[in-house]
DNA sequence: TATATAAATGATAATATTTTTCATTTAGAA
DNA sequence: TTCTAAATGAAAAATATTATCATTTATATA
């Protein structure tokens, strides 16, 4: 099991959820891919491992795994309602592929700065933040030409 | 009829599109409020002046209006599918109050630095980025006390 | 290891959202 | 004023998501 896989499961366990093979399986997908996947897709991928499972298992999964924090949504590009497996465990933003669904993490974006600019000029108290980049992976600018 | 408002019919003609009263009124009333809307809320809004609009005028008129970008989708804090006059014209971000749904614009963010070093970092090719604050807007937070 | 129990599952139905279809109406050009 | 393509609204269809409930199962504990 990889390393990032254990520590969901242990989150999992550690707020007393139990460990279905279900869960496993949906847990183990996600892990296991760098695109971001709507809950349609991760049933259709679980689905062929293990043909029983239904899709509101899926959903309840997801929405698990969304409330510890252990996935993220995407928007961009009209990915809303998909996810993708926080890689742990800073805060990080995602860029895109809007061709394959390829998501890769970045950090060292510091928006504090312009945080604080916008608090002041317009009084908001801010809580958070959505940043995301969406393009071309290299693979799909090579199939495009 | 506001200047604003004004542009966004210019807009429509100009592209070839009908002036319908119902597209009127859909425009008035996104051009008047400083919130973001589901389509389902801007439905009720134009409903209560032209009881016999069908919900689907309104789909179809935001489907035009974004095809013609003088609206914006928000996404923060669960608002996907949640629309926006876009207040013209340069590129801008929006500062989006998590309990009334008030947005404020804003310019002045470069994050083409941060861009180019995702380019050069991961090889895409970068076309478009969403970014977005939420917060509590000041009259919310007076609220909240 | 066997048992008890609360939690999880899957089938089904219910809800909500968005799109399609199509006959009728209408904006705007001629 | 007339004509025509475009737009509308009603209805149905397609999608997506959530709720209900009887049955099954993970896991704590004897």
């Amino acid at each position: 099991m990889k390393l990032i896989e254990r520590e969901v499961v242990t989150a999992l366990r550690r707020h007393g959820y139990k460990l279905t093979p279900q869960r496993r399986l949906v847990i183990q997908t996600v892990v296991s891919t760098q695109n971001h996947l709507t809950p349609i897709a991760l049933y259709e991928r679980v689905h062929q491992v293990y043909p029983n499972i239904g899709l509101v298992t899926i959903y309840r999964t997801l929405e698990i795994l969304a409330k510890l924090k252990l996935i993220c949504e995407v928007h961009a590009g009209g990915s809303c309602g998909s996810y993708l497996l926080k890689r742990p465990l800073e805060h990080h933003h995602h860029l895109i592929c809007s061709e394959c669904g390829a998501v890769v993490d970045f950090t060292g974006c510091d928006l504090s700065q312009l945080e604080q600019r916008l608090s002041l000029e317009t009084g908001f108290e801010i809580n958070d933040h959505l940043l995301e980049f969406i393009g071309l992976c290299q693979a799909c600018q090579k199939e495009a030409t």
